[in-house]
DNA sequence: TACTAGATTGACTAATCACTCTACAAAGGT
DNA sequence: ACCTTTGTAGAGTGATTAGTCAATCTAGTA
């Protein structure tokens, strides 16, 4: 792992552990085993630091969701995979998962350019019209769908990170459903 | 506004612009229009003040949700009243929802003692045992429950609160019943 | 009036922190 | 072999900050 990945590691589990205040940037460096200027050779500012953690988590979890998809799989048949891999990918990278809440309830959000972040959640947005133009899903705004998604996506992640593993994949499954029933049914 | 009053007030509008590490004490007293001292009389450190304006903006909230219940009201009637007075609180207090989602995904939650968190979700967990008692609502763990209709709620705020207000009431009552359809829709 | 206890002030301090700077090493191109 | 660029180190610095402290003020009570 090179000195620039290092980093962000070590800095991705101090921030996560004490806050972005509670960690010193020379605490950093010294966790990943690197000097002071190294940090700042890399990172401008402790800002930066923050902001391409950020963006790196969120992209590498869209590239490890949308590499599970295969071609022949149908719009609903995406759908939940993105939904069932996005809690296998929280479970198994716990950290990852929490800094991105960090992030998105601090003000560095803010920090954070438009276009970046929208960039990031299109394929998701793109997902949902589809799914929406062939009357899979109900015709609801597609911010409302996405928004509920993501919450219900973190409220079945916040149930099953307590528990143990092996009790994990039906409540996964059910969760799924239950969104599925909700975007879905008809009155 | 006595002044420890207007230092929790203060504290609130810079911590949810700055975040805690953005917000020097000093900001905090100059813009409660208080000195330094005054400041560290009503508050022993930092840390003290960030925890008792989460606490107190929790009970605010709690007390705020329970005046609007009466007691002919039913069980479920209960649970639409919490729901639809908790988006029009978080509505009219959005930086006091802002702040308890910031503490919430900060390292502070962790110095806020285990008995007084569950003390703040103990009428709603009791409500949920209640309705689950009398077989309105489905029979899944009280946990996941009260963890689905929490971020169910998030989400429908995230989205109303970007919204003209003339337009933010059909979509919370839809809101609502799509998380009571969720939770008592029999297969 | 005199006493007391809490409220309030703001200058002060010791520590910390983000970031700079200089020096040197390694790598790579020509 | 020479030069340029990039990587790395770590001591140093100026600014900032949480928290202290001694002094003053205020209001209640006897």
């Amino acid at each position: 792992m090179d000195k620039k990945e290092q980093i962000l590691a070590s800095a991705l589990k101090l921030f996560v552990e004490f806050g972005f205040h509670g960690t010193p940037t020379s605490k950093i460096a010294k966790e990943a085993g690197v000097s002071n200027g190294t940090l700042f050779h890399y990172f401008a500012t402790k800002e930066d630091l923050i902001k391409e953690l950020y963006i790196t988590i969120k992209n590498d979890l869209n590239q490890f969701l949308f590499s599970k998809i295969t071609p022949e799989d149908s719009v609903e048949a995406i759908i939940k995979k993105v939904f069932i891999y996005f809690i296998y990918w929280a479970l198994d990278n716990r950290e990852k998962n929490h800094y991105i809440q960090q992030v998105l309830f601090s003000p560095h959000i803010f920090q954070i350019s438009e276009s970046v972040l929208m960039e990031q959640s299109q394929k998701h947005i793109q997902l949902i019209e589809e799914a929406k133009a062939t009357k899979i899903i109900k015709d609801l705004p597609t911010d409302l769908i996405y928004t509920l998604a993501n919450s219900h996506l973190m409220g079945i992640y916040n149930y099953v990170v307590n528990l143990p593993p092996d009790q994990q994949k039906p409540i996964i499954e059910n969760g799924f459903e239950m969104l599925w029933d909700m975007l879905t049914e008809q009155k």
